[in-house]
DNA sequence: CAAATAAGTTTAGATTCGATACTATATCAG
DNA sequence: CTGATATAGTATCGAATCTAAACTTATTTG
């Protein structure tokens, strides 16, 4: 098996580009660029933290100005909405229309990359390591967040909002995701 | 584990967006374009029948006159070379340069995806299951490709085009290359 | 209340991207 | 051998992204 050093990163790195690669031909197929495809798909499992311009700025590691552009035509074309956030008025809250979500549903099936459970742990493994070298925060789902606290039956509190959340909203990602198990 | 269908798939979604984060960030601090950086990862795995642009428009799902004049680019600025295949002169085969090769090392130790070796078994059924749901063909080591005939003592040959190979070469990814389990 | 910070937009210049047409070489049919 | 077809790669065009920087508006801080 490991007759080869850096084996792995080949084959991680043959699965990154392959899943480019369709994710490409699927946005081409929907006359969609790239990053309008990864946008929608982000807003698909982001949580109401998280959908917003920075957030998708941070999370796809593109300028703000260019995130902020892509979001103009997304919602032009009909495949997003924006609401202002009542509290604080410079914050615009992004959540997908009909027609967006119909369009994550074709690619979820598209792209397929279910049936390969045996994997997750070592993904996660992988994910936190790369994250923490690079000083990433966020991006994780409340479960194992260090801010969720569990006050009942499936009720949840996030310890940085105070905020109640439901048993959807705690499987969704949060830029503020701090990891239980960090120091 | 299995309290959220999909989990998996979220979990790779978030790997492949970090990871095209982490790209990104590496290209643009060495001025370079996510696309340069990608050429130059692919280039530094493929064999010699797999270093051209067409290939690299294969793998990475873009059309040949983009990818062509990316190439112009790296070339332009002495990241490749080309050379004239000496048999069939409409193909040019492609080769990092010293200042090309460097990039590539600098990239591989930024990004580093080594220390997750269980994961590589999975990675395999993942790539394969993909690659055949959406015939794909191609881009596996002569290792694992039915045409690859072990001759001897670390001497082997590709039954496609009847050369022999190194045990460096066996190593490589290559276009044509058919998996030994497939029917 | 002024200064600093933060969210988001706008603009400009460079570059990609896909589509298409094009050149040059190779292969194939008769 | 010759004309037709196929293949590798390039050139050009218009549209869209991308970064960087300046900018607007709203919030927070001292």
């Amino acid at each position: 098996m490991n007759d080869n050093p850096g084996a792995t990163s080949q084959w991680l790195e043959r699965v990154f580009a392959l899943h480019r690669n369709l994710m490409r031909q699927f946005a081409n197929e929907e006359s969609l660029q790239l990053v309008h495809a990864e946008i929608l798909q982000y807003l698909s499992v982001c949580n109401r933290y998280s959908d917003t311009t920075q957030a998708i700025s941070e999370y796809l590691g593109q300028t703000k100005g260019s995130i902020s552009q892509s979001l103009g035509n997304l919602e032009e074309n009909g495949f997003i909405r924006k609401n202002q956030d009542k509290v604080d008025k410079r914050i615009f809250h992004l959540s997908l229309t009909t027609k967006g979500s119909s369009v994550v549903k074709r690619m979820s099936k598209f792209i397929d990359l279910d049936g390969s459970d045996t994997i997750a742990p070592e993904l996660k493994v992988l994910l936190t390591t790369i994250q923490k070298k690079h000083g990433f925060r966020g991006f994780g789902v409340c479960k194992s967040c260090k801010f969720n606290e569990n006050v009942g039956q499936n009720n949840f509190v996030c310890g940085l909002t105070k905020e109640k959340l439901s048993f959807q909203d705690i499987h969704k990602i949060c830029k503020e995701h701090e990891d239980l198990t960090a120091s």
